[in-house]
DNA sequence: TGTACATCAGTGAACGCGCGTTCACTGATGTAC
DNA sequence: TGTACATCAGTGAACGCGCGTTCACTGATGTAC
């Protein structure tokens, strides 16, 4: 299908490098945070040289970025298959159950994404892609609450579909502020199920 | 009242030095984030040369530390003011839009704030006092909230006063990452009126 | 399937810079008289 | 209030290290026959 000679050429041994650099990267940034983190560290725990590191990535921020894009694709998956698994009426407590356990389900992602979010802040561009990748995130959850409307009610407080998106990802980011610092990954869970399930269920009972 | 002679010799200059690298560290720190600033550029914004600050000061942590210790203190006072303002029954909405505009007046300090809790997410030590200030401004609020029990029913489903407290900051800390990204500060302001509203107003209207 | 060859991927030594940290010195500040 | 003195606060040069970045080299990988 592709260019056989000078294109492909890549594969095998780079690929298998470079997925060594990147899980390294996530333990160390994790561990460190991104700012204190050297080029250096991040090949000492992947096992290679500096070398490698420049043969693969241009600077640190490259490799965070695509170490961020890869996990944030991967979690945004994990997001989308809670949200498919009920049939069309949404059985909103059990959605989110689902939904939180895949959200807060690893502190070092967190710890990760808001170093990112740090790095997002100061640059427009980074920023942008990040936004982009919420808004898809606030796009399935309103879709599949929309999907559900007339099975189940919003508040009307807090609009449509989208603004009840986005209150859910702002619950979440609220709640994972929280448990970066008191490090209670079950009180977190349960303190946003609770959080979700009283922007989503509301008593007052206007459809939208 | 203190020991004359060799207690508090400090003084003037000293203070004014301490204030000045503190000022300077603060905006450079808004600027470029705390992990990509050196003890070089904060005390070339501030006039100084390197001996001064770590005549004042032992690492750039111990800066960061007490800058982030001021602000804050700064802040709980100005919200414990706008949550006073009002008589002893509470007008939420008009209470709302003062912390609001507290709380959200200056994005540098959101961004100094997020690299604060960034830091104390990987420190045990530092993120206890983070969470000391956390709980002090959740008390007020309660506490405010409290007060004007029988006056404004809250939402049964946040559980007491406290529960409602912890949303109310959860809601602030989710804005905040949305403003941080998208610099919208009209919107986020309006935006966190209106969750919180939400969240205190509803109309079920069950007490506690 | 095996062999020769070309290119690629990673090595590791070398260079140099930025910056953290120290310290002898000097001008500023406050105190005693 | 002025002067002498002691101590303190900040200076800026010097040192050295960590690490980013480069690059000639070598072993690995894939291709052609």
């Amino acid at each position: 299908m592709a260019a056989p000679s000078t294109a492909g050429r890549v594969t095998r041994r780079r690929a298998r490098t470079r997925a060594d650099l990147l899980r390294a990267a996530f333990t160390v940034f994790a561990a460190k945070g991104f700012g204190h983190v050297s080029i250096e560290e991040v090949c000492e725990a992947a096992g290679y040289s500096r070398g490698a590191f420049y043969s693969n990535f241009s600077s640190l921020d490259e490799l965070f970025f695509a170490l961020y894009r890869e996990r944030a694709d991967l979690i945004a998956e994990q997001v989308a298959g809670a949200l498919a698994a009920d049939g069309p009426g949404l059985d909103v407590p059990a959605a989110v159950d689902r939904v939180t356990e895949v959200l807060l389900l690893d502190r070092d992602w967190l710890l990760v994404k808001t170093d990112f979010l740090v790095h997002a802040a100061r640059d427009p561009a980074v920023a942008r892609t990040l936004l982009e990748h919420r808004a898809r995130l606030r796009a399935a959850i309103a879709e599949r609450l929309a999907r559900a409307r007339g099975h189940t009610a919003l508040p009307a407080v807090l609009g449509d579909a989208d603004g009840a998106a986005h209150a859910v990802v702002a619950a979440y980011d609220g709640v994972t502020v929280q448990l970066l610092l008191d490090r209670d990954v079950d009180g977190a869970r349960a303190w946003l199920a609770h959080l979700l399930t009283a922007l989503l269920t509301d008593g007052s009972g206007t459809t939208a």
